[in-house]
DNA sequence: CTTATTCTTGACTAAAATAGTCGGGAATAA
DNA sequence: TTATTCCCGACTATTTTAGTCAAGAATAAG
């Protein structure tokens, strides 16, 4: 898992599917003009997302995609592994060919963290993002002067 | 804050500080040669891990870095938000511009998400990894078979 | 005082990743 | 039959990251 704004593109793709999509398929063209993402990029994505079984689509006038499940089953970080396919691990390749085993600690540093994020977006869903809570379940408060950040 | 491997490297070379300073200075040529990172590309991290005021520095022979406290007292998310200084929010940009409301959604979730990042990596000193205990307080098991994951 | 060492600074370059473009094609509903 | 929409691959532009280079200032050691 990566996370980069094109995870962001495919959850706000993705969301906006969720919510616009009833009976009928919702067609790039439309997403691409409410969420002001270019369509080619889109299809990257899609074609993506489609490779995982997160969506179906259909071809023809009237098509679009839809979710492939409801959006109470579908999770944030699924979305962004279809999107942000891991490649390189880390700087130490996992096995201890770091050359004085001090980077192993800092190799474990960010094994935790990025499991931490895992599970973080694991448990929100499509479905929660549209009820507009963000997270799921403990309502540990987020909130007073919450630094904004950015993640890359 | 952004995670890349900018930050990844500051915070080894960080730790190789902590490791090896004792009395005297450790220089960037060293932490170069045991961690492999470029002297030069060391230097600028090192600027600003100076100008953010947790490293001092004593020029001429003998001379190098030290931290400007002790390890237990210098958290990991201070030298990442030292190397790594955070420039735009995210796509919409704090206020109410993203257009219909549904991005805003998405905005939360990343803010949200940035927020639980920066207190799991406020918790950890470099004291912490030095001995060895990645993760401080709860003894959360992360373990099985843990998906390895790569954070840019 | 001289010199080698080390930090300090800024500008520049190379490589990689990201974001976006383009053109052609296949399916299909109207 | 045609307009619409997905589908696919290759290509380009932009940005970020990583790394280089060169000149200079401070200073400990000889």
């Amino acid at each position: 898992m990566k996370l980069t704004t094109r995870g962001r593109y495919a959850v706000t793709a993705m969301l906006d599917l969720a919510i616009n999509g009833g009976k009928r398929p919702v067609s790039l063209a439309d997403i691409s003009g409410r969420q002001e993402i270019s369509l080619s990029y889109l299809e990257q994505l899609f074609a993506k997302l489609r490779r995982e079984e997160l969506v179906t689509s259909a071809r023809g006038p009237g098509g679009g995609y839809r979710l492939a499940r409801s959006g109470a089953e579908i999770f944030v970080a699924e979305i962004i592994d279809a999107v942000d396919e891991s490649v390189d691990v880390t700087n130490c390749q996992g096995q201890g060919n770091c050359h004085h085993g001090e980077t192993c600690l800092t190799h474990h540093l960010w094994e935790d963290l990025s499991g931490q994020i895992h599970d973080f977006l694991s448990q929100i869903s499509l479905g929660d993002l549209m009820e507009g809570r963000g997270r799921r379940g403990s309502t540990q408060q987020s909130d007073g002067v919450l630094q904004t950040l950015s993640l890359r």
